[in-house]
DNA sequence: CGCATTTCCTGGTAGC
DNA sequence: TGCTACCAGGAAATGC
């Protein structure tokens, strides 16, 4: 979304904004938004972040549902249209954000200052930049008694990864989701951070994963769920090994993993 | 501080 | 057909 958002937005002045949801923390500061100039578009996890002119920073987050739009919304999801901005210059004139389930965010804050945003002031480090690696997600994990799918959802080892990626990547580095995150060996937690990346990355040039809701800013799908080997699949067979995968809970979470590739962890001694 | 639990919210669907 | 119950989950709030 960064990627389409970018050139559309950067250099492009707010002519004024419509809030059509109920104003509150979710919608803070958005009076501030009118006037500004857009100087760019960028992202850290799953946190978009927009600098504006006068120190400012317009903050959104899609939440499950959130749709960021350079098109109004149809007839029947026009009742979820939360924020509406209209930019000068050139076409696409308005950005749309709609929110149906509304866990999604759209507020201005002071550029770097995220006392309302406690997850995006801790998050880990980007998950394809070089800050990410096995050394570093090896130092966080062992600070945490979490089961490791639980900790990776948190944002603090690694920003921007969810549940349907927090599947897939453990499924590829063959790591039990309830592992707990101080128990991972050296290689697992390897082949975790690979995992990661591969994953994040191969969605990314997907465009992202549409089940049913999200959709680019041009109303395009995310192919990636056509990649999918683990999410979603349990009872279905193990693409490695065949076995059925199973369903279970954890950190709260529908979680599907291969009883096979992701053995249940057993405490080993380290660097035995 | 770290972690577990609860909350927010609505469309879709299973079951009757 | 129409009703109820339940499920999906990202992040914040709350409780310990």
């Amino acid at each position: 979304m960064r990627r389409e958002l970018a050139p559309w937005l950067t250099g492009r002045e707010v002519r004024s904004v419509d809030l059509l949801a109920p104003a509150g923390p979710k919608y803070a500061g958005l009076e501030r938004l009118a006037g500004r100039l857009i100087e760019g578009v960028g992202r850290r996890g799953k946190f978009l972040l927009m600098p504006l002119s006068g120190g400012l920073e317009l903050v959104a987050h899609l939440g499950m549902t959130g749709v960021i739009a350079d098109h109004a919304p149809d007839a029947r999801a026009s009742t979820h249209l939360r924020v509406r901005v209209e930019l000068s210059g050139g076409d696409p004139g308005t950005l749309f954000f709609s929110d149906p389930r509304r866990f999604g965010r759209f507020l201005v804050v002071d550029a770097g200052h995220y006392p309302t945003l406690p997850t995006l002031a801790a998050l880990g480090p980007e998950p394809l930049g070089d800050d990410f690696t096995p050394a570093g997600l090896a130092a966080a994990c062992a600070r945490s008694t979490m089961p490791v799918k639980a900790y990776l959802l948190s944002q603090r080892p690694v920003a921007g990864v969810g549940n349907i990626y927090a599947d897939e990547a453990l499924w590829r580095a063959g790591v039990h989701p309830r592992t707990p995150a101080a128990w991972l060996g050296e290689d697992q937690v390897a082949a975790l951070c690979a995992a990661i990346r591969e994953v994040l990355a191969a969605a990314v040039a997907a465009q992202g994963t549409t089940l049913s809701d999200y959709r680019t800013v041009r109303g395009g799908t995310g192919e990636y769920a056509r990649q999918l080997q683990a999410y979603g699949r349990a009872g279905e067979a193990c693409p490695r090994c065949g076995t059925e995968m199973e369903r279970s809970i954890v950190g709260q979470r529908g979680t599907t993993h291969c009883p096979t590739c992701q053995p249940a962890p057993r405490k080993t001694r380290r660097g035995a």
